[in-house]
RNA sequence: GCCCGGGUGGCGAAAUCGGCAGACGCACAGGACUUAAAAUCCUGGGACCGUAGAAGGUCGUGCGGGUUCAAGUCCCGCCCCGGGCACCA
């Protein structure tokens, strides 16, 4: 094959550009700003991955674009590099996590380098990087020294939090405000997992079973942050920005917002009451039991002496499931009666108190109210303990007993319908719908003091710590008085002591709490000793606010400038950010989270951080399965760009399909789109690469014309589209269309290299100083096309006859329909198929078609 | 089970304010160049019927209906594939 040179190309140009410092970007607060961001990569050891170069080529596609439109373009990059899978290769291989996270990030920039991105490095950032984590351990302080303000429904400090009249001594106020701050130590069931030596977030869960790591249940002490309290604010939000439905969707059934009810169930003989929630409260009348979670705290009150033992034997194996056990595995409905009752508020009739572990306890009250006419699970229940069944709604129109055809021991009737035998001295619901039922019981519930109207949201509050070493540490002390202190952010950041050993302690703790000198503190401000947190971060903390320090990367006073942020955030913050759907929930939903902490402190500009998303395909094996080293079909782009060069890897990616769908690679392709960038070569030059003498100031015919400005016209709307693919298309057709030109008029041709640069920057430069430039394309615009050149005298249209086509035509391209119509009767064609026949219906649509009706 | 996407040639895909289905590319076939091959260039192509060849005809965008002069595109009912959620009361 012969070939144009891309390896010498593409190196002398990646050495211009950083020799040159081209992609430097500057904060010029007097030009429009686009910042367009990249999900930034974990620098695995792996190297880069060969769907890496998808989003991110798109991306380096629209900065550059964005950039020769006038825009002063932020189009950073950096390294998500704390994290599980460092500590694991470091521990398996005795490399200090430091050292191969530097490795990795030296190979994986060397890769992005190679594939001729515009990053200005100067921006690089490091999530490991002391003076980067400073700020994240600056944040959460923010959000530990912060209560939620309902009212205002914002974050607040901690230090205006209303105190009860009753609290008063210093002790008493820290254990309350403790009760109120957004970050707070609890000690809860966690997913405790053995051979990571570490406790998982549940969204976590899945990931590590996948790779045959378990994971069990395990009440520890843990760190957490109220994202709850932002639950409706992350769900109201969402429905401005602009991002793909279904990540939205995703986010919303994440929060998981439910309309219903709180219902009080006194204890008989006790003054205790079971609070059940409820998105059904028009069953109240069918309700025959209430389940508490085996670990509501009211389980013990409610059981009584000879149900003590099976009742605690339940709570103990149902403690160390997991939720997965509790619910997927788990074939048949399990649970216990306590032995008690409680009173349906509505009947007032007695009814039995279970425990099951259907009923999960960490969402609603941990209780419910079982009503196994109308619901599924408690049908279930109720068949397998014999317990009673009492339906209260009905099809509508069949509210009288004898015409209702649901037959409740086979399943529960689960639709609205209407209320029957739902009725009390207060209060009646005979005759309404269900929705009506449900705001006339809650008026009932609420004047009768027996409940009140609520909203539960799925979302739970975030799990924070991990018992790692390569984490950020938590910045807080804990004296050996049983006081404690959040440091300031003036002795940021806690540095990661040095380590020569970071194995699990074992103990559930961190390896930080076997290293004695770092854990041991003296506090030089309050002249206490104490111990340092030895908990860190989650691998997401790091992510959380990266895209805000890529605006001021070096800023020592400040995590950013308040007038960069400003510029580069503007109204709507980030304007588009590219990654992948696997972080469509947490990544996205945490950074929302501490974005609108930081909005609420005014330290950001934005309500959201990112105002459109756009996630990329993956790219999949050329057998159409996953790419993986066990299957060993994985392609490397270090041997792609070794053989075809970095432009045609591009360019492929591009080509292969719509950005968003999941495509098989072909290496057959590759070569295709090579040939492609070969053909460009030879528009231009000769086998000595010299510039070819048919290359000349002539002017354009006029089919070339319609061609340059529609292929202008069309990659324009399509880079705004992220229709990548049919881009590739269009500068295709360009290039067949101008190679068989004889004489190849010079000034289409250097339009053209500017539409190929953001795509094919390489060879773009490459063939702009071929033609004598000496600046590099970056500082061009982008050509703009003339509207005129797109019109064309003569439009040819489509004849039919009874809505076949029969003929075609050239007409004026403002032609009347009267003309249009004679034209098409004109035609030989069609005169002989109409003559004799008559017409019926004429349909003409202008520049278009001609349709005659005939019988 | 529920919620999102999506089904178009041998393959990746274009085209959705209803108006020539299959742009562009891959693979394939034929030809030119060559001692030969590679590379390059040119030509062809949805399927079926028809014809010596052409002309011509029928069918065709997952399946079944419908609206319309006209449907890949709009409406109704299904099937299949991918992703997410899943005892959340």
């Amino acid at each position: 094959m012969s070939q144009y040179p891309f390896q010498e190309i593409e190196h002398r140009w990646q050495n211009y550009w950083a020799n040159n410092s081209t992609y430097r970007v500057h904060d010029d607060f007097t030009k429009p700003k686009y910042y367009i961001l990249d999900m930034f990569p974990y620098p695995s050891g792996a190297g880069l991955h060969i769907g890496h170069p998808e989003g991110y080529t798109a991306t380096d596609i629209i900065a550059r674009y964005k950039k020769m439109k006038g825009f002063n373009v932020l189009h950073p990059m950096g390294f998500d590099a704390f994290g599980l899978p460092t500590e694991q290769y470091s521990m398996k291989h005795g490399i200090h996590p430091y050292i191969a996270t530097m490795n990795n990030v030296d190979n994986f920039k060397r890769q992005l380098n190679m594939l001729g991105f515009g990053y200005d490095w100067h921006r690089e950032i490091n999530t490991t990087d002391p003076a980067y984590y400073k700020w994240t351990q600056w944040m959460f302080l923010i959000i530990y020294n912060s209560w939620f303000d309902e009212a205002l429904q914002k974050a607040r400090p901690i230090e205006e939090l209303p105190i009860p009249h009753d609290i008063s001594s210093p002790a008493d106020i820290e254990i309350y405000r403790d009760e109120h701050r957004l970050a707070f130590i609890d000690s809860i069931p966690v997913n405790w997992c053995e051979e990571l030596g570490t406790v998982l977030a549940n969204e976590e869960v899945d990931e590590w079973k996948e790779k045959g790591f378990t994971v069990e249940r395990k009440p520890m002490r843990q760190w957490m942050l109220r994202i709850t309290k932002y639950a409706q604010r992350l769900l109201d939000d969402l429905e401005t920005v602009e991002w793909v439905t279904s990540t939205k969707e995703m986010q919303k059934n994440w929060i998981g917002k439910s309309q219903g009810a709180e219902i009080y169930f006194p204890v008989l003989g006790e003054e205790e009451k079971i609070t059940v929630f409820t998105t059904r409260p028009d069953t109240l009348f069918g309700a025959t039991y209430v389940v508490l979670a085996p670990e509501h705290p009211l389980v013990s009150l409610v059981t009584t002496d000879d149900n003590k033992h099976r009742i605690a034997d339940y709570r103990e194996k149902a403690a160390i499931k997991s939720d997965l056990e509790r619910t997927e595995l788990a074939k048949e409905k399990t649970g216990c009666f306590t032995g008690s009752y409680a009173l349906n508020p509505a009947t007032g009739k007695e009814v039995p108190i279970w425990i099951a572990d259907y009923v999960l306890g960490h969402y609603g009250t941990g209780a419910v109210m079982a009503v196994p006419a109308h619901d599924d699970r408690d049908h279930e229940f109720a068949q397998q303990y014999n317990l009673p069944i009492v339906q209260v709604v009905a099809h509508v129109g069949h509210e009288i007993s004898d015409e209702n055809p649901i037959d409740l021991s086979k399943a529960a009737f689960t639709d609205d319908g209407v209320n029957i035998e739902s009725e009390n001295d207060e209060v009646s619901l005979n005759h309404l719908l269900t929705s009506q039922a449900k705001t006339k019981i809650i008026e009932w519930l609420e004047n009768s003091g027996n409940g009140k109207g609520t909203i539960q949201y799925r979302l739970r509050d975030w799990l924070f710590s991990r018992q790692r070493y390569w984490g950020e540490p938590i910045p807080i002390i804990f004296f050996e008085d049983g006081t404690k202190r959040a440091m300031d952010y003036d002795e940021l950041p806690l540095l990661l002591p040095e380590l020569q050993e970071f194995k699990p302690s074992g103990t559930g703790e961190s390896p930080l709490a076997t290293v004695e000198s770092w854990v041991q503190y003296y506090d030089k401000k309050t002249g206490k000793t104490g111990k340092i947190e030895t908990n860190t971060m989650p691998q997401w903390a790091g992510s959380c606010w990266y895209y805000l320090r890529y605006i001021d990367p070096k800023n020592i006073n400040r995590f950013c400038d308040e007038e960069k942020e400003k510029y580069w955030m503007g109204e709507t913050g980030v304007d588009l950010y590219v990654g992948g759907t696997e972080h469509a929930v947490l990544h996205l939903l945490y950074a929302r989270f501490w974005h609108k902490v930081l909005f609420d402190y005014g330290y950001v500009s934005t309500n959201e951080p990112f105002k459109k998303l756009f996630h990329q395909g993956m790219i999949l094996a050329e057998d159409n399965r996953k790419m993986s080293k066990s299957l060993g079909n994985v392609v490397n782009p270090d041997d792609i760009v070794a053989q075809f060069g970095a432009d045609a890897l591009r360019v492929f990616e591009m080509f292969m399909g719509p950005l968003e769908a999941a495509k098989p690679w072909a290496s057959k392709g590759v070569e295709g789109v090579f040939r492609f960038l070969n053909r460009v070569w030879r528009l231009f030059v000769d086998e000595n690469g010299t510039l070819l003498s048919n290359v000349q100031d002539v002017p354009l015919t006029k089919e070339q014309e319609y061609v340059l400005h529609y292929t202008i016209k069309k990659i324009s709307e399509d880079i705004e589209n992220l229709s990548m693919n049919t881009a590739v298309a269009q500068m295709m057709i360009f290039v067949n269309e101008f190679t068989k030109a004889d004489i190849r008029p010079l000034s289409a041709l250097r339009d053209f290299i500017k539409i190929l640069y953001p795509f094919a920057p390489h060879i773009a430069e490459e063939l702009w100083h071929k033609l004598g430039n000496t600046d590099s394309l970056w500082f061009e615009e982008f050509p703009i096309y003339d509207e005129s050149k797109l019109q064309k005298s003569e439009v040819e249209i489509i004849v039919q006859i009874n809505s076949k086509i029969k003929a075609k035509c050239f007409i004026a391209v403002n032609a009347t329909s009267d003309e249009m119509e004679a034209s098409a009767l004109a035609l030989p064609d069609i005169a002989q198929l109409v003559e004799g026949k008559s017409i019926k219906k004429k349909i003409v649509v202008p520049g278009k078609l001609v349709n005659f009706i005939i019988g």
